[in-house]
RNA sequence: GCGGUAUUGGUGAAGUGGUUAACACGCCGGAUUGUGGCUCCGGUAUGCAUGGGUUCGAUCCCCAUAUUCCGCCCCA
């Protein structure tokens, strides 16, 4: 039997159905706050992620899908979603548009090489937003509060906004010899993670968590002792914007984050919910004012952040978050003979056209089995065509929450439903009304 | 990349080295000569992930591979 690759999942259903509402509600949210839909490629030349997210990161030493194409070229499956996007407004010459700053937000899939368990899997689907061009700290504020209010509006409770700056090149720098310095000599005391994680990025020897509980990373210098006068006020400018938003968050001198092109503020936000894996960041982004530069384009900053939305939808089950999901039709008609099928046929289209949603029997089953089908998909209405009843110009339709059924006049049926829909009950009285009024 | 776990039908699952692989749900049909959701009856796995091996014989034992789930690394 032919599988789907390891770590990906085919989203059908009920899911499917519960994934395009949250789409839904991504794209209505984003439209609020006045930000564009970008598409980019799902894959693009190596390059740019290797530049883009950093030669040193994990994702892209051992988490790309890499291939070279028929013409020699080396390609990447893009990992996430940031340096796609700085890319094409470095090539689109984004920053030279009239409206500024560049405010983007992107739907899409990832890919990483990783092994799969919960909240992770190789093909991943992140929401993430980008703005180019606006160093002010409003802004950050502002791309924080969007998962936060995402959330808000789909009812998850259980998240908790954590935020650290690393401050500018300057303070980072600085920081960075410090933790070197204060580790140097507690290095064997480390795990071995540690230890390498001392070689290739000392800032996160922060979030270890073999460690955490030791005296050693406890006592570890933090950021905030390290900023320049700019950034700690930058900072404390973040966190006054984020009060007037009421965003709920919690500074945390710990997080740093994996990415090479962070500076200044950094956000994650951690599912809260009982039974979630250890994978519990649902969001996470940061501010990146070097990257733009570093891919070619015009010094400009940018922040942004990615937000996974299978742990998105994980943390919904998991704390029974009822989607308003379109579900059940307005009717649907059931029939047995040939030609009540032809006329149950055209019956639909007729329904349809006119915005109900409906279905219908195909296969010819027994009747029984028509109103078991019927009932399985939350048929309000059942049209049942009858020969002899159409015969005499009337189509029973029964309504499957009162039981009531009803004669309705042949040419009568999408005024039984305007009717029917809007108004809570018609009585026959009332149809009778109507046809009288039509034959005047 | 490392460690652990599991893999029986459409689904949830029981089970044993040896004729027809429980049970339940679902589905289809019938009882009900065109009105169901209750009940009753019947049908529903060329077959126990795949490939090897051990054995007279394996779904059950061994090995490998694939995939699942969980943890580490890392990340969303």
């Amino acid at each position: 039997m032919l599988i789907k690759p390891k770590g990906t999942h085919d989203i059908y259903g009920l899911e499917a159905k519960k994934w395009n509402y949250v789409n839904g509600v991504i794209a209505d949210l984003m439209s609020k706050y006045n930000y564009d839909y970008i598409r980019t490629p799902i894959f693009e030349a190596s390059e740019v992620f290797h530049r883009g997210v950093g030669e040193t990161t994990d994702i892209v030493t051992k988490e790309t899908y890499d291939f070279v194409d028929r013409g020699d070229r080396n390609m990447t499956l893009r990992p996430e979603g940031t340096a796609g996007v700085v890319r094409s407004y470095i090539e689109n010459k984004m920053y030279g548009d009239a409206v500024q700053p560049t405010k983007v937000y992107y739907n899409g899939t990832m890919y990483r090489y990783e092994r799969p368990q919960s909240g992770r899997d190789r093909e991943l689907t992140q929401f993430g937003v980008e703005v180019l061009g606006c160093d002010e700290a409003i802004i950050d504020a502002e791309v924080i509060s969007i998962p936060v209010n995402l959330f808000k509006t789909l009812g998850l409770q259980e998240v908790k906004v954590n935020i650290n700056t690393l401050g500018d090149k300057e303070s980072r720098d600085n920081y960075r010899r410090a933790l070197i310095d204060y580790f140097k000599p507690h290095i064997n005391c480390l795990c071995e993670d540690c230890q390498e994680r001392y070689q290739k990025n000392p800032l996160r020897i922060l979030d270890c968590k073999v460690d955490a509980d030791s005296e050693i990373i406890k006592n570890a210098p933090i950021t905030i002792d390290y900023l320049n006068e700019e950034s700690k006020k930058r900072f404390d400018e973040v966190k006054k914007y984020l009060t007037l938003l009421e965003v709920d968050y919690e500074v945390n001198t710990r997080l740093v984050r994996g990415l090479d092109y962070y500076n200044h503020t950094v956000f994650e936000i951690e599912a809260k919910v009982d039974g979630f894996g250890s994978n519990n960041v649902l969001a996470g982004g940061g501010r990146y004012n070097g990257l733009v530069d570093l891919l070619g384009g015009p010094p400009t900053p940018g922040i942004g952040f990615a937000l996974g939305m299978g742990r998105l939808m994980m943390a919904l089950d998991l704390e029974k978050i009822a989607l308003p999901i379109d579900d059940g039709l307005d009717a649907y008609i059931m029939y047995v003979s040939q030609s009540e099928k032809e006329y149950a046929m055209s019956l639909a289209q007729d329904l349809r056209m006119n915005g109900y949603k409906v279905d219908m029997e195909y296969m010819g089953r027994s009747l029984k089995s028509q109103f078991k089908q019927a009932d399985r998909l939350k048929s309000r209405h059942l049209i049942i065509l009858n020969e002899e009843e159409m015969q005499n110009d009337v189509i029973k339709i029964k309504d499957n929450v009162t039981k009531e059924e009803t004669l309705v006049g042949i040419d009568y049926i999408l005024y039984y439903f305007e009717e029917k829909t809007s108004l809570e009950e018609v009585s026959d009285k009332d149809l009778e009304k109507y046809l009288e009024k039509e034959e005047e």
